[in-house]
DNA sequence: GAGTGGTCTAGACCACAAG
DNA sequence: TTGTGGTCTAGACCACTCA
């Protein structure tokens, strides 16, 4: 809440949750926010690109902004989504268990796609995750010992990203996703509930802090059955 | 080619394509490049913020906007790729085969999602995607006719994008995509090669057009083992 | 302290939609 | 014709990095 934009931001994202603005009907015209929030035409541009960035506008032009109907969108998962975040957001009851929280030396592929020297220390964590008392998913994470000396595993079965970025200070950037499907590995058959699954669905994410440093590698292993994925795509525009 | 902003983008993206500024560097300062292409500074900005959304730089306040190996994130597909687009970015070789193009009524569940009266006529539009001689994808499209009312094989063969963006001139928005894993139905037996595979990728897409209203469903069916999806999260900013 | 990007302002002109 | 969003300008001040 230190940026003008954000907290005007904020402040429509309410509304609009409020239902003050509702699905079909436009926004005020960003001449009239200008004078409602006593600012600056760009600024009050910036706040409407963020809500129609996260789709809850969308601006047309000679129109004005249209309010969405975002129970139609569910959720954007496509960003820098956790899984406490996703099972806050879904209200499911959901546990962690961390089953391996150790220092290793990394192996020559993940250091290459960390851009560290092999042989770095790593963290490797392992964690499964229950939804509704099934282990669905697999969490195998890479983190550079260097950049996150301590990690408990108190910290790990809460959020790593509340630790990372609230305790530690250090902001995350941005990741890049890949999605495959595979053949499942012996450690899945072991700490998930495959229900004879053959195959699970890999996520590997590759998390950089902002000073473009990469600093982790997660491998996220679902069972096919309740793996959802869901991407709010617009064309650019600034 | 007719915006400043985009124009400069696309110059710096040539730029940093010829090798003039390569991974680790950084570019010229904003300042700078505001003498060099004779404009201002937000101006700049925002061919930068294009440039950062695409993955080319990341900008680091203080020190300047660095330039990202983008060999190592391969091809943002998060967007609107079309399956043309993805086949000649990747160099493949593929091919086309329209299975069926016909006007149905449409299903309550479909119009619901298009947003349509039940019954509204649909263009129903089913393509193998063949790479290699190998059939990977079916897709399944449903298409308003009250939007596009004609429709030939032949453009379905080529790209459907490319007739409704550069023949009718529609300009297309945004979509919405799922992502799940599905047992195969007797079309996919049908239509593809699955060697075997009892799954199928299914991504789900809803497409809009500018106005706001949903134009499209697309149902693309994929094997499972050369299924990839490649999605490039950058945290918000404006 | 000099240089960088991040935010913000108060204008301007344009393209487009709708009455 | 009026009102909308889209682009662009020429400044200003701030926060941060690095020598």
């Amino acid at each position: 809440m230190k940026n003008k934009y954000e907290t005007i931001f904020n402040k429509l994202v309410q509304l609009i949750q409020k239902g003050q603005y509702t699905a079909g009907q436009t926004l005020p015209s960003e001449h009239d926010l200008c004078s409602q929030f006593n600012t600056s035409r760009e600024t009050i541009r910036k706040a409407l690109n963020l809500l129609s960035q996260n789709g809850y506008i969308q601006k047309v032009r000679g129109k004005g902004s249209v309010v969405l109907d975002r129970n139609k969108f569910k959720f954007p998962v496509s960003g820098l989504t956790s899984f406490k975040e996703l099972a806050d957001q879904m209200g499911q009851e959901f546990r962690t268990n961390v089953h391996e929280l150790t220092l290793v030396k990394g192996a020559e592929d993940v250091c290459r796609q960390l851009n560290c020297e092999k042989n770095t220390l790593l963290w490797r964590l392992v964690r499964s995750r229950e939804i509704s008392g099934e282990r669905i998913i697999l969490d195998k994470d890479y983190i550079r010992e260097d950049l996150i000396p301590s990690l408990t595993k108190e910290e790990a079965e809460r959020s790593l990203y509340d630790y990372i970025e609230r305790d530690l200070g250090l902001e995350i950037s941005f990741a890049k996703k890949e999605i495959v499907v595979e053949a499942v590995t012996e450690e899945d058959e072991a700490f998930l509930d495959l229900n004879g699954h053959q195959q699970v669905v890999v996520i590997r994410s590759y998390v950089y802090l902002s000073d473009t440093t990469a600093f982790q590698f997660t491998e996220s292993r679902h069972r096919p059955d309740k793996f959802q994925f869901v991407d709010f795509a617009r064309r650019n525009k600034v």
